[in-house]
DNA sequence: GTTTTTAATGAAAATGATTTTCATTTGCTC
DNA sequence: GAGCAAATGAAAATCATTTTCATTAAAAAC
């Protein structure tokens, strides 16, 4: 229920500030990534886009994607399947940082944040040491475990 | 120097066994893969291989890695230039299990085995919760860092 | 509100890594 | 050495993503 005192998305800044013009794509594209938890690609969103604007393209989507990325709004990953998947970096509340468990058999993507304060710390210990050895300033990392669901598992 | 007293290649026996030919392609591909430190794309391999033996193509370099990852012989890495690499996982010796520090900028990318101790601990602490609670069976796993090599960091 | 500027867009074509097809070759067993 | 299935090469197909270019539409200027 969109009140009518709601301002402006919280992304709306992100845009303007570094000259982004804010379009009906642009928005929709937004919007479908905010409704879900699931790791779409380029496609999906495609898909989910066109329900209500039939009428933005599937390079479109692309363009729009590879923005958000680049401003920090979207992570991309690859899970092996041959595509790209995209999903929302932040909430207007802040990060949402998290790593992944990948099915190897069904392409099942699970999140988890949990047990991530001891990696957090570790991993905090590991960049600097790293750092210094090579000379390398670390902005990021990639943590994903591979195996079996759940549901693969039993059915082995 | 190759003496005469050397058995046939260790990985001999992996192919062997599960009813694969040893072919000059899979010799030479091997061989490549066994000479460099590098991460190799399918085209690498191919220029490689093709310097001593012209005839093998292209195709069968990439039927060969696949199989190769398959057998658990080599690992394939996305390191997000629109190409996957490939790197031997093991020697006559056993494993090399190690993670990598891509440079965003040029794409280098840095192996390292240092510091993993400390990972590793982790990763199995991590690896249990996580199995516990998704009741997710963890075969494998990926880290990367990301972030400026000491050249590129230089030049900003 | 209208005009102006130029970023953003859509459709179609291009790209490029990887896969598939299929006729031919080659390792391996007997 | 013969027989046979596995492996191979060349060419074509696939398919996610990118590029091109003429058109549209945000947002700034008036
Ligand atoms: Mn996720
Ligand atoms: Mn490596
Ligand atoms: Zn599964
Ligand atoms: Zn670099």
């Amino acid at each position: 229920m969109m009140g009518k005192h709601m301002g402006p998305p919280w992304w709306h800044g992100r845009f303007r500030g570094r000259g982004y013009r804010i379009t009906v794509a642009r928005e929709a594209i937004l919007d479908v990534l905010n409704r879900t938890s699931e790791h779409l690609s380029a496609e999906d969103v495609y898909l989910a886009v066109h329900k209500v604007h039939p009428n933005v393209g599937l390079t479109t989507i692309y363009r729009t994607l590879e923005l958000l990325v680049q401003l920090g709004l979207v992570f991309k990953f690859d899970f092996g399947d041959g595509r790209a998947r995209y999903e929302l970096a932040e909430t207007p509340k802040g990060t949402r940082h998290h790593h992944h468990l990948v099915c190897t058999v069904c392409g099942r993507v699970i999140d988890y944040t949990d047990f991530i304060d001891d990696e957090i710390e570790l991993l905090s210990r590991t960049e600097q040491a790293l750092s210094k050895k090579f000379n390398f300033k670390i902005t990021n990392h990639l943590i994903q475990f591979y195996g079996l669901c759940n549901e693969c598992h039993r059915k082995q």
